[in-house]
DNA sequence: CGCACTCTTGAAATCTCTCAAAGACGGTGG
DNA sequence: CCACCGTCTTTGAGAGATTTCAAGAGTGCG
C-alpha cells in the first residue's frame, strides 16, 4: 500500500491575479463549462466568472476542510486531487487537466472533502458557486451542462472503482496510459506523445500500486516495444495494444 | 480478482403501478429529495414524480445503455449499482437504501452507465430528470440540495476510491461495516444490529475481494469478539474498534 | 561538482487469490 | 415431516501477484 506522508512540497500558496477571465477568448471554451452557450449566454457568464488565478507547481488550489466558495475551471496546467484518510494515507483520487472543472465535491457539506495540487505551474478560473447557482435560473443550457459535468464527474469515478477493484497492475497501467491519450487527443495534443506530468510515486498512488510497480511496468511495456519512456516524456508507439491490455483482451508473457 | 460473470439472477423486469407518489407523505422525505423543502415547493415537486414502482428482487431497475429519462428516488428497499467491462468483469459501484437517488452518472450521456438490481424486493419513485431540471428554475432550494446530493456521490467515490487504492482487506471490511451502520443509524434503524441484503460475494466484489476473503474476515471479526453472525443477520459488538480498524488505527492479530 | 531527489532493479516477504472440498441453509416434492 | 437438491458459505493448502526492503543509477539544480 502507497501511503508516504508525502513530504514538503506545497508551502506556497496559490497567486492571485486580477485579470478578469473572458470564456468566449479562452481556448478551452468547447471542453469547459462554456460548452454549447451562445454568445449572449456566454456574456452573462462571463459577468460572473470570478479573478483568473496563477497556482505555481506543488501550491494548493484548496486543501482540505477549506471553506467553499468557488469552482475552478483550469484555463492552463495539470492538477492531481487527492484525499487524505485519518491515518495519513493519501490517496490520489484524480489527475485534471484543462477544461476540468475541481471542486464539485465541496458542494455537499460546502467545505472542500480533498486537496488540489498543482503538478505545474497552471492558471485557474475562480467560479463563484452561489453565483453561478443563481445563474443557472435564467440559463437552462448552463444548467444542464454543469449536469453532465458533475454526472461525467461520477462516471470518471465509477471507472476508476472498476479499476482499482477488478483489475491487474498491468490492466491499470495501461488504463491509465490510454486515459491520457484520450484526453489530450480531445483537447487537439498529440495522443502518442506527451509529457507525464506526475511522479512515478503519484501515478502508483492513482492507481493503488507502488512506485517500484510503476518502475516496473514501464520498463516491461518498453521492452515489449508498446511504449518509449524518457523521464516523463512518453511515447505510445502501440496504442491498440496498450488497449487492449486495458481491456483486460491482452497481455504480456 | 473477482470476476464471475454472475449468473443468471435478474430475468424479471420490474413491474410499473400507477400509484402517484407524495413526497410529504413519504418517511423519507428528510433524506430524500426534498429534503428542507417548504410546504408548497413540496406540493410542486409531487405534481412532477411520477410512478411510484415496484421492484421485485432481483429485478433491474435499467441496464446499461438504456436511454435516461428518469432519475430514481428509493422509497423502500435495497440496490446494487455494478459496471461491467469489455472483458464481462463486473464491479459493484455501490449498495443504495431508501431515500437515496438512483441514476445521476446517466445524466452526462441521456444513457445509464451502469445496471441496477434490486437486492429485495423494492420501491423506487420515478422522477422524470427534465422536469425536474425545468422545476430548478422556480425552486432554487430544490437545485442546491439536487447539487449536494450529486456531489455527495461524488464524495461518496471518492472514499470507496481511498478504500479500494489503499487499505488491506481488513480495514476495507471493517470500513464496509462502519459505513452501514452510520446508514442504518440516519435512518432510524439500529446501527448495530441489521440484515445484510446482500451476498458475501457481492461484498467482496464491492471491496475488490473475494468471497472467500469475506468470509475469512466474517470468520476472523467474530472470533475477535468484535461481531455477530448468523447467516445475513449482523450485530457489531464493538462498532469503536471496527471504526478504529477501518482508520488503520487498531488492526488484528 | 555534488547534493537531493527520483527512478530502476533485484530478492525476499506477504497478502490475497485460486483451487478444492466439505458444511450449512432454504426450498421442493414425495 | 423428511430427504434431496442447488446455492451460498466456510475452511484449508498452495500459488501468485505485488509489496517491502535494499542498493545503486540517473537527473536536475544550485
Amino acid at each position: 500500500m502507497p501511503h508516504q506522508p508525502q513530504p514538503q512540497q506545497q508551502q506556497t500558496t496559490a497567486t492571485v491575479h486580477d485579470l478578469r477571465a473572458r470564456c468566449s477568448a479562452c481556448s478551452m471554451h468547447q471542453l469547459c463549462l462554456p460548452m454549447g452557450l451562445n454568445e449572449l449566454d456566454m456574456a452573462k457568464l462571463d459577468q460572473i466568472i470570478g479573478r483568473r488565478r496563477k497556482v505555481p507547481r506543488d501550491a494548493h488550489l484548496y486543501r482540505v476542510g477549506d471553506p467553499f466558495t468557488n469552482l475552478y475551471a483550469i484555463r492552463l496546467g495539470h492538477f492531481k486531487t487527492h484525499q487524505i484518510n485519518p491515518s495519513g494515507d493519501q490517496q490520489i483520487t484524480g489527475f485534471q487537466m484543462a477544461g476540468e472543472l475541481l471542486g464539485m465535491d465541496a458542494i455537499s457539506t460546502d467545505r472542500h472533502h480533498c486537496n488540489a495540487i498543482a503538478l505545474e505551474d497552471s492558471e485557474v478560473c475562480e467560479i463563484p458557486f452561489a453565483r453561478l447557482e443563481a445563474l443557472f435560473a435564467e440559463m437552462p443550457t448552463l444548467l444542464h451542462h454543469f449536469h453532465r459535468m458533475m454526472s461525467q464527474e461520477i462516471t470518471r469515478e465509477q471507472s476508476v472503482m472498476l479499476l482499482l477493484g477488478n483489475m491487474r497492475a498491468e490492466q491499470r497501467f495501461a488504463a491509465f496510459l490510454t486515459n491520457l491519450s484520450a484526453r489530450y487527443s480531445v483537447r487537439g495534443y498529440s495522443s502518442t506523445s506527451f509529457q507525464l506530468r506526475m511522479t512515478r510515486e503519484e501515478i502508483g498512488n492513482y492507481l493503488g500500486l507502488t512506485i517500484e510497480s510503476i518502475s516496473r511496468l514501464l520498463s516491461k511495456f518498453k521492452k515489449q516495444g508498446w511504449i518509449k519512456v524518457n523521464n516523463r516524456e512518453l511515447e505510445l508507439l502501440d496504442p491498440a495494444t496498450l488497449k487492449a491490455v486495458a481491456q483486460g483482451t491482452q497481455s504480456c508473457a
